[in-house]
DNA sequence: GGCATACTGTACTGATCTGTTAACATAAGG
DNA sequence: CCTTATGTTAACAGATCAGTACAGTATGCC
C-alpha cells in the first residue's frame, strides 16, 4: 500500500510546521527533520502550500478526533461534556510541546480571507462552532448557536491565554466562566 | 529635532508588518512601501527584529490609549466600562483594515517564549490583564484578577473570531457573555 | 531478465532574504 | 568655508528560499 510514505511526511511536517512556523520553516528543514527527500516531497505535493494545507487537514482530523473523544470521557451530560471540554483543553495545555493552536498560527501567517490556508482554518473553527452547537442543542438550549459562539469565545481566549503564559490556568477560568454561562443559558 | 524620520519610520513599518506579517516583509518591501532608504533604517535599527520590537511598542501604546480613552468616553461607571470594552472592540473590528491582533500574529511567528518578540507581546497583554483587574476592583469586584481574567477570555476570543470572520458579531456575543459574568462577580 | 514504482541524494536555478558598503546630497552651525 | 549629521541611491555579500533536474537505488511483479 502506498499511503505509508505520504502519510509519514504529512505526520512529520505537522509536527515541524507545529514548532517552528509556516514561512519559518524551509523545504530543507523539512528533508533534515522529516528524513524524507525533497524529490519525494514533491511528487507528493507540489508545493509548500500543498502540503501545509494537507498538514492543517491532519491536524484538524486529529484535534477533533480527540477532543470530542475526551469530552464524551469526561462528561457523562451534554452540559457535562461541553464542562469537560476545558478540562481536556486544560490537558492539552499541560503537554509538554504544547504551543497554541495550530490554526490560529496559520491564519496568522497567511492573513488574506481568501487565501486558502487561512480558509482551511477558518473552516475547522466553523465545524468545532457547530459540533458545540450540536451538543448544546442536546443540553436542552433554547438558542444553541448563541451558547456555542460563546463557548468558543472562552475556549480561543483560553488558547491564546495559554500560548502567552500571562495568566496561571486560563482554561480553569475559562470552565468557572463557562459554568456560569450555562447556568444561565440552561438554568440553574 | 530628530524624532520625525525615526518616528515616520516605525509607524509606517508597523502598518507594513500588520498588513503582511513578520517574516513574510523583507526589508526591501519596507523600503518601497515606506519610501525610506535602508541605509537609514539600519541607522535607526541594527537588526529587524530591533524593527519590530519598536513597532510592537508603538501599537501597544497606541492600542491602550485608545482602548482606555474609548471605554472611558462610552462607559460612566467601572462596570459600565468593562462592559464598553466590547462595544469599542466592534468599532476596531469594524474598520477598514482589521486583521485581528499585531500581538497574537507576533507571538504565532515567534514562538518561543524565551524569544524578545513573543516576550514583547506578553507584556501587552499582561499589561491589559493588570489594567482589567483595576477597573474590575474600582467596580466593586470580590476578587478583580479573577474577573479580568475572564473578560480577557471574552476579548482574545472575540478577537479570534473576528480574525476568522467565523462568526456574526463576535463582539455583541462577547458582550452579552461579558454581562451575564460581571452580573455573577459584582450582583445583578 | 525486463519493467515499473517509489524512493534517495545532490547539484542546480533564479529569486529573495538580512545586512553592508561606498559615493553622494542636503542643510545647519561654527 | 568647513564640519557634522542625516539622509539618499545603488550595488553588493552570503545565506536561504521554493522548486527542478538528473542520476542512481531498492523492491516487487510479470
Amino acid at each position: 500500500m502506498r499511503p505509508s510514505k505520504r502519510d509519514e511526511l504529512v505526520e512529520k511536517a505537522l509536527l515541524v510546521f507545529y514548532r517552528h512556523g509556516f514561512h519559518a520553516t524551509g523545504m530543507d528543514r523539512l528533508v533534515a527533520e522529516t528524513g524524507i527527500s525533497k524529490t519525494s516531497m514533491y511528487k507528493h505535493f507540489s508545493t509548500k502550500e500543498d502540503l501545509i494545507l494537507a498538514a492543517l487537514a491532519l491536524r484538524d482530523k486529529q484535534f477533533r478526533r480527540w477532543l470530542f473523544r475526551r469530552m464524551e470521557q469526561l462528561g457523562s451530560t451534554p452540559r457535562g461534556q461541553l464542562i469537560a471540554m476545558f478540562d481536556s483543553l486544560k490537558e492539552w495545555f499541560a503537554q509538554e510541546g504544547f504551543q497554541g493552536c495550530m490554526f490560529i498560527k496559520a491564519a496568522a501567517e497567511y492573513q488574506k480571507s481568501a487565501d486558502p490556508i487561512h480558509m482551511k482554518s477558518a473552516e475547522h473553527k466553523s465545524i468545532l462552532i457547530s459540533c458545540f452547537s450540536d451538543i448544546a442543542k442536546r443540553a436542552g438550549a433554547a438558542d444553541p448557536d448563541t451558547l456555542a459562539c460563546r463557548l468558543m469565545l472562552l475556549k480561543e481566549g483560553a488558547i491564546v491565554a495559554a500560548q502567552f503564559g500571562i495568566t496561571k490556568n486560563p482554561a480553569m477560568d475559562a470552565k468557572a466562566a463557562a459554568k456560569i454561562l450555562l447556568a444561565d443559558a440552561l438554568g440553574q
